[in-house]
DNA sequence: ATTTCTCATTAAACTAGTTTAATAAGTGGT
DNA sequence: ACCACTTATTAAACTAGTTTAATGAGAAAT
């Protein structure tokens, strides 16, 4: 849990007494690649940090898999627009690669909210935080071609084409797979 | 300033005497059409709610215009980005129609966060709703084409369509004057 | 009234993606 | 060792946008 406590470090200004008070509530859990943490019409009150693994967030629309994020170790993750608006959502998490989390309730975050000041800060700033990953994402959507994206993907977060089909990727960047692999021979001959 | 007030009492519970230290940070400033609060290099340390009026906010690359957000009477706006990472922008923010707003340093900001859990959790708060919209944004752009994202434009703002001119429409929905023209005529022939 | 400027439309050629379908190359299960 | 399944590539036809450039129409300036 060390990992999980130096991130919120990280963020903020905490005695040792009130960090131990709210990690607490963080409670480890484990999934096997194939398990399903959320499906669409679910509630999700549960948000993740994962020490260990990987999660992909997808839609399917008019039958077609839509990853929005692929979210891997040292990151918080749920499906936080159903989680912020208590609505059910229509995304999936699967877990692509087993998955060793810590998870907190949304009645318990709300506890360590209201507990001390530094955690109410704490959730400010990884909201910030969220906002800004999301706010990065929505500009290079618009700003960059695709093939930009992929050359950006791949120096950002090469990890991510070792451990996953290259067709969830190609969907990560908004294509489809026969777009992904024109993308790469295009690339190839230069 | 009443306006304000009610918009934030929409996201905490807090009491009079203590809604009225945070208000008394904001102060009010107007700006005429044409006026720019922001551009690209400049730093950005006020967060503004607007009274009155309308503000594009948006960037030049490689000479194209692009129109990110369109701002209006009760929206509170800034660079998000650029405020938050204490960065340059590399935005415009323009009035487009003449201006009333409550501005609050970031300095003021952090008294108001720091004076009060309540404002603090505000903060959270207005920064889950700005996540919130940035990420409805980033999910129409991926999973709408550009004709959906126009209809539901014309249905959720229709007013943007008689105040702002229909090339930065065109711009706030990623495509060009003349491709936004295409996409009218298409409908209208249906 | 005339000119000038801004904005929207149209046309034509082009481009980066799409869809569908066939092929090829691994990979896993029995 | 074999078959079935999944994944990646390629080809061909298509599509929704782009760019550039010309035209039209309304508003503002002199």
């Amino acid at each position: 849990m060390n990992d999980l406590k130096d991130t919120i470090l990280s963020f903020i200004s905490i005695n040792n007494v009130d960090i131990d008070f709210g990690l607490q509530f963080f409670k480890e859990e484990s999934f096997k690649k194939g398990t399903f943490l959320l499906k669409p019409n679910e509630y999700i009150d549960t948000f993740y940090f994962i020490s260990n693994g990987c999660v992909s967030y997808y839609t399917i629309e008019d039958g077609k898999t839509q990853v929005m994020e692929l979210f891997t170790e040292g990151y918080f993750f749920t499906d936080l627009y159903a989680y912020i608006e208590e609505i059910p959502s229509n995304a999936y998490l699967e877990v692509l690669e087993d998955l060793k989390v810590y998870a907190i309730s949304k009645e318990d975050q709300q506890k360590i909210f209201d507990y001390s000041h530094e955690f109410e800060r704490f959730g400010r700033l990884s909201m910030q935080r969220a906002f800004v990953n999301n706010f990065r994402r929505i500009n290079e959507l618009r700003s960059l071609s695709n093939q930009e994206r992929y050359l950006q993907l791949l120096e950002k977060r090469p990890d991510l084409f070792q451990r996953v089909p290259q067709y969830l990727i190609a969907s990560y960047l908004g294509l489809t797979p026969v777009g992904l692999s024109k993308i790469r021979k295009r690339l190839s001959q230069v």
